[in-house]
DNA sequence: CTTGACTGGTACGGTACGTTACCGTACCTA
DNA sequence: TAGGTACGGTAACGTACCGTACCAGTCAAG
């Protein structure tokens, strides 16, 4: 009690009514960035989502960039959360690629991954540290973990390989394959379960044993 | 007028005035468009750049959006057309594959490709047809070739596969790796020669044999 | 209650936008 | 050489833009 501020009843203790305000705004506006990009969203079409004046919003975020700068942000840390390193301890090299393969498609066809990805695509040139944001906790680090996991199995000698960063950077290639592609392109809708999980089967075992028949 | 120049461009013999002008348009309107996006450009910067009135851009292209339109047409057909299928008659399967991935490489890291890429992932939602025409004659072309190419090999019993679509869309992914995607941010300038051939049959090794060591 | 910061609503400044219109000139063809 | 067409230059038009200013209302804290 003596450590709590006390708060409006109305909202999460702890949170100023400028901080609530902040990620409304934030909440409101993503979709607006998301389905127009950066030049095409006016502050007046924010404004007539989310209430209130423009006022608020420059007083919170100085300029239209650094709205724009504070929704990418956030979402990527939200959305791309699921990709934090973890333990990923494998005995086993098959399930271990393939719940990688599942969790990295997972959270690369999400929506909000879709239209952050369409949005950094689009404006990665204008905004370089967005552009790094989002691929260090998004592709980036998929590779690195990867890439970690492929050098223990090395050092064993489960595998034969002599580029695990490039290989660990064409596996997640192959997850990020022609189907998200097409996805992000709005030519196909989300593929089904089922075909993600044959899809990633796949991938997972033309990477272990290629197509070549052994005999 | 500053300078009385004459701007006859020495036109070839098999084109109009009107359609020197086109082309000499579309050439100068779609570095504009590729660095600032759809929204970010404006008219007049084109005219800035190509010279003349807006008029004939209007006359000639009818709208923004028109002249958009052919600026994306025109630069995929010609900078995609080295993916139109061609022989590619495969009596050695490693070989095949190589060079199928060096070609791949080669047209989707050019400047231009990449270039159109971040246009169409960005617009891809609001210019639908445009979304198709670059999938259908880049990434999409690619991948029905190689499927055909896997499947005749299949026939064979070269290699062995469940889902040569699924494996062909997959392959393509491998070459369009994360490397492709720092390109496409502009996190990285375009690898050397060296690492992208190395890159290649990395590739090509792994989608034969895998990185499992055979016995 | 008083105070002070934050917010909503609206209007405005200055600029830029896409598009159309006008008009004189250069060009191609007959 | 004559005529029709395309072009260049400029300006206009209505709209929309980002960012700021002003004022009244709201809320939390002292």
């Amino acid at each position: 009690m003596a450590a709590g501020k006390k708060t409006t009843a109305t909202e999460k203790p702890g949170k100023s009514r400028q901080e609530t305000r902040r990620e409304e705004i934030i909440k409101a506006a993503a979709p607006v960035f998301f389905e127009h990009g950066f030049a095409g969203t006016s502050i007046d079409d924010i404004i007539a989502k989310v209430g209130g004046s423009k006022r608020t919003i420059y007083s919170e975020f100085g300029s239209k960039e650094g709205l724009f700068a504070a929704i990418v942000t956030d979402n990527a840390r939200h959305a791309l959360a699921a990709l934090a390193p973890e333990a990923m301890a494998g005995r086993n090299l098959d399930a271990t690629l393939l719940e990688f393969a599942r969790e990295l498609n997972r959270v690369q066809m999400s929506p909000t991954v879709l239209a952050l990805y369409r949005l950094v695509v689009a404006e990665g040139v204008r905004f370089p540290e967005l552009a790094k944001l989002f691929y260090d906790s998004g592709p980036g680090l998929a590779s690195a973990r990867l890439s970690q996991v492929l050098k223990e199995f090395l050092e064993r000698g489960d595998i034969a390989l002599d580029d695990p960063d490039g290989a660990a950077d064409e596996f997640v290639g192959m997850i990020r394959d022609n189907r998200h592609l097409k996805t992000v392109l709005g030519l196909m809708s989300r593929p089904s379960a089922e075909d993600t999980e044959q899809r990633a089967q796949t991938a997972v075992r033309i990477f272990l044993d290629g197509v070549r028949p052994r005999r």
